[in-house]
DNA sequence: GTCATGGTTCCATAATAGTTGAACCATCCT
DNA sequence: AGGATGGTTCAACTATTATGGAACCATGAC
């Protein structure tokens, strides 16, 4: 049985490239998917970098985020569990993460 | 001597991740990247996939993509020469054009 | 039950991005 | 010089996206 405080996502065959891109393509977005590269994380424990983004804010990216089928969102007691989808990504989009995550986000010097 | 007609281009150093993810998280502008890969285009030539595009309209979608430091837009004759900034992007961002370049673009089935 | 916690959703507003005709500009050709 | 060609820029409009307070919803603790 599913919850009924699940959220959708989408199959990954149904991810589409450019909606991942669009999704990564957010500052705020990609520290959150690079602190998530490391581990699943709860929302509170997730944007340590900005500590006081409003929630629904943060809420929002998530949800750009989930709907781009970059991240998993599931119900863990109270609270939210999010993780990078990152095996069904990286058989989609071999190759994509991998260069992102690894990449330089700020202009050198 | 550089042309009055030049365009800016940014300096490869100071190019951003995320406006280098958010320029190709476009159809059409990863479309026309897509056809850039394979050798420069004028930009009579570059868009035959949209055949009726305005021609405002493709030329800011190359204002995206240039001013991103995706693609370099040189004068010639009358014409300009659109070109993907490969190699330098290969350095940049390691990976990231080869894996965008050889994903799938639509969802499978 | 009540309450606090952790989070989503709704709504209104602000900000950013896309679209396109018209005007403009430079080049080549005669 | 004039005219056609290939393209950029401007301006106005539309559309999408971001932001954040307030309301709401589950859960766990008591």
């Amino acid at each position: 049985m599913t919850a009924i405080t699940s959220l959708p996502h989408p199959a990954i065959e149904d991810v589409r490239l450019t909606d991942v891109l669009f999704a990564l393509s957010d500052p705020a977005r990609l520290e959150i998917v690079r602190e998530l590269a490391d581990g699943p994380l709860s929302m509170a424990e997730c944007g340590a970098t900005n500590p006081d983004l409003p929630k629904s804010t943060k809420s929002h990216l998530m949800k750009v985020l989930r709907e781009a089928g970059v991240v998993r969102n599931e119900p863990d007691g109270r609270r939210r569990v999010l993780s990078l989808r990152r095996s069904e990504l990286d058989e989609a989009f071999p190759g994509l993460l991998e260069s992102v995550l690894g990449a330089r986000t700020d202009p050198v010097g």
